[in-house]
DNA sequence: AAGAATGTTACATG
DNA sequence: ACATGTAACATTCT
């Protein structure tokens, strides 16, 4: 669920929610496994009394810059949501983490899968430095990006997907920008013409900037979706034009979109706008 | 009831 | 060194 946009929201509703400047009280772990970094006693330990001195993202991660030189690097994976309750109330079912504050309300963490993890590190550069470039950062340039494309020779989807080659996309916003760049995601990343690195590099900053936007993609309901950190809906579902959209008219050409499976996700494509060949 | 789902990573094989 | 494939993590939904 959550990629760049989605992270983006969540980050963004931690500080307009005035997180930053409080303290944590104490922390209740009731999944151990969600604690990465140190053990969960540990991390219950380190973090009581901290105050929360910044908040940012960097690709995928939401990362709180705590008092002492601590960082707190938190990964949503695939159903993980941040929310922020006022006073004492029961724990939902899927809730694994609360981080008790200063001003009586608690930062919850409620992740279905329990995939999630959360990190408490001295030093995160060791693992943001994993991460290839924010794509919405100023010195993203499509010169950048074509230098990038070309070093490597994949598939344009897996590429896209690996967060050390570039920072923050997932399967929704991957599948959305090669159909506004017109690329078949086999597509090898060598073969792309000077245009095509600029289309893609224009198309992935757009499809991100539209997702944040719009708040962020909530596919369906239930649980296991993303909701703000107030606990709303995104909308970029509207925006959506091929993603999980199989046997519906391309927006641009009107043939029907397919599904098809390319490094075990399913990618969503217009079979006429996105030939798996060179341009002629 | 089998299969898929927004993510990452360790490990194996080419 | 690089590219690719598989399994695993855990649960819900279709």
């Amino acid at each position: 669920m959550p990629e760049l946009p989605e992270v983006e929201t969540v980050v963004r509703g931690l500080r307009s929610a005035r997180l930053v400047g409080r303290r944590i009280c104490g922390a209740l772990v009731r999944w151990p496994r969600i604690v990465a970094t140190p053990r969960a006693a540990a991390f219950r330990r380190a973090i009581a009394g901290r105050r929360i001195e910044r908040i940012s993202r960097r690709g995928k991660y939401v990362v709180m810059g705590l008092s002492g030189g601590l960082t707190l690097l938190v990964h949503l994976r695939m159903t993980g949501r941040l929310a922020l309750t006022r006073g004492r109330h029961a724990a939902d079912a899927h809730e694994r983490l609360a981080l008790n504050l200063d001003d009586g309300r608690a930062l919850r963490y409620h992740d279905t899968r329990k995939f999630g993890r959360w990190s408490l590190l001295r030093d995160p550069a060791g693992r943001l430095d994993r991460l290839g470039p924010e794509p919405l950062a100023a010195g993203f340039t499509a010169a950048v990006f074509a230098a990038r494309l070309g070093a490597h020779d994949r598939a344009l989807k897996p590429l896209l997907l690996d967060q050390s080659f570039l920072a923050g996309l997932g399967n929704i916003y991957v599948d959305e920008a090669l159909w506004a760049a017109q690329l078949h995601p086999a597509r090898r990343s060598g073969s792309l013409t000077e245009r095509e690195r600029r289309r893609l590099h224009r198309a992935i900053r757009q499809v991100l900037a539209g997702g944040i936007r719009r708040g962020g993609t909530t596919l369906g309901k239930g649980d296991a979706n993303f909701y703000s950190v107030a606990g709303r809906a995104g909308r970029n579902q509207e925006g959506l034009l091929v993603f999980r959209r199989t046997g519906r008219p391309c927006p641009r050409c009107g043939a029907r979109i397919e599904r098809l499976v390319i490094a075990q996700r399913s990618s969503h494509i217009c079979p006429r706008c996105q030939k798996p060949h060179n341009d002629p």
